[in-house]
RNA sequence: GCGGGUGUAGCUCAGUUGGUUAGAGCGCCAGAUUGUGAUUCUGGAAGUCGCCGGUUCAAUCCCGGUCACUCGCCCCA
């Protein structure tokens, strides 16, 4: 690690970290395809602030959700109001919903990204700051809304390439009354087992028993395989829907694996739960998940609406992308003067590359030496060289520095030069 | 909140069964080449061996504590 100043604490602050380089430009490539790809299905993005009330995240997740009992950044501002740095993007979201009246402009289809907070304990794959990218439908009771946003998650799956990475698993968690039943029935039955449950479990019993179901303990997973399945408890508009859903996925050519143990953390979710699963990431395995959330709007006061939507870690995207995927900027052009006296000329060159849409690394001090050594570790393609000489006779050196050749031009063809040449340079590839 | 692993140069890592000056590769700087990078050759800078304490004639190495990172549990994207 790198030595340390005495003063103040110069490490970032547990859990989170620095973006920047390889990894700021897999984010930015990330970001990219997947707001071409929800702006493609009709969404529009939606940016809520990174704060709310604690209210808001306090009443839709459910005090007993570890989100809130032990994993909010929360402080009091100097107001006095106590506040929340989000630690998901559904309850902003919602909030968003009701504060700006959407109620009258239904259906909303909305993406957005950006960071999420939890105190947790840092791990592969999870952070204090992580970065989500999230979509909503609102008001859209039907399942077809289901099926488009699992659309959506595949097609981007697809496009970062990663479909073959991932499993996509989905399960109905019901209807309330489908899903009170199951859960009566399970804690019917893990009761009658309390002394086989492990302690972990046991506490699961009474907080969330619907968690017991992917339980990592092997005591706990015997257990599961006798306990009442869930697809016995749906009622038949359950069952409907979740058959609708089903047959979208087939018409789409989605595959999944259907999961009767998958369920979700917080209290919100009804019918469809899905998760796109890998295990390429260690224990964290997955990478983008979501579900139904109808009762959320009243839990928050609002007017009765439909929601489903789902979040991508982009941490978790960003590790298994493909470099090669995600390394397509373009090779900048280096413009070397040779002497002060160039300066001036070499600096309306680079404007004039840079205008016509040129990248263009201007050099600021050194022999000629060291400037070629920084085109070269800027991966520049060519550099333009303005030297005493050929600015006497209005000409400037052009280098190939991938052949090392060079030739002069006129000043006033480098544009014209470099145009045609570089997208000559493009078709080859 | 609970458990395991690791901490030596800017980066990746050797090493010392406790003993004078602490090692490599990459990177960086300079020169070979005062107007030419990438390749080659030569030289150089850079480390209180995470921090504090203990044992010892002597600790980077052993012991204790602490901090940081990391992996896992809980939970989650």
């Amino acid at each position: 690690m790198a030595k340390l100043q005495p003063g103040p604490k110069l490490q970032p602050v547990r859990g989170t970290h620095d973006i920047l380089g390889d990894k700021a430009r897999a984010f930015r490539f990330i970001q990219g395809v997947f707001q071409d790809v929800a702006i493609r299905f009709g969404h529009q993005e939606i940016s809520t602030p990174i704060f709310e009330f604690t209210e808001v995240f306090k009443r839709t997740l459910g005090e007993t959700s570890d989100v809130v009992s032990k994993e909010m950044y929360t402080f009091e501002d100097r107001g006095g109001e106590f506040l929340t740095l989000r630690p998901e993007y559904t309850a902003g979201i919602a909030r968003a919903f009701i504060s700006n009246g959407l109620q009258q402009s239904l259906p909303c289809k909305f993406y957005g990204f950006g960071p999420m907070f939890r105190y947790e304990r840092p791990q592969k794959g999870r952070m204090r700051q992580f970065h989500q990218m999230d979509v909503e439908i609102l008001g859209v009771p039907e399942p077809q809304a289901d099926i488009e946003v699992l659309a959506i998650a595949a097609t981007l799956l697809t496009e970062l390439k990663l479909i073959d990475d991932v499993t996509l698993e989905i399960n109905s968690l019901g209807d309330t009354e489908s899903r009170n039943d199951y859960r009566d029935a399970l804690v019917t039955y893990f009761e009658a087992h309390k002394d086989q449950l492990s302690e972990d479990s046991l506490a699961r019993l009474t907080k969330n028993p619907m968690r017991i179901l992917d339980s990592k303990d092997e005591g706990d997973r015997a257990l599961v395989e006798n306990a009442p399945r869930i697809s016995a408890y749906y009622n038949d508009p359950t069952k409907a829907f979740f058959d609708e859903v089903i047959s979208g996925l087939d018409a789409l050519d989605i595959k999944y694996v259907i999961n009767e143990r998958l369920v979700r953390g917080l209290d919100y979710y009804c019918h469809t739960a899905f998760e796109f699963i890998t295990t390429k990431l260690g224990a964290q395995g997955t990478v983008l998940a979501g579900g139904r959330y109808d009762g959320l709007m009243e839990l928050m006061g609002g007017p009765p609406t439909a929601g489903i939507g789902w979040a991508a870690g982009m941490e978790r995207m960003a590790e298994l992308v493909s470099p090669d995927l995600v390394l397509n900027e373009p090779r900048p052009i280096a413009l070397i003067p040779v002497g002060p006296d160039c300066q001036s000329e070499a600096l309306k060159i680079a404007q004039q590359l840079r205008i016509a849409g040129h990248a263009v690394h201007m050099s600021y001090k050194g022999n000629m030496k060291k400037r070629m050594k920084r085109a070269n570790n800027a991966n520049a393609n060519e550099a333009v060289i303005i030297g005493e000489d050929e600015l006497a006779r209005g000409m400037a050196t052009i280098k190939n520095l991938n052949d090392g050749k060079q030739q002069e031009i006129a000043l006033d063809k480098i544009l014209n030069y470099l145009d045609q040449y570089l997208s000559l340079e493009v078709k080859k590839r």
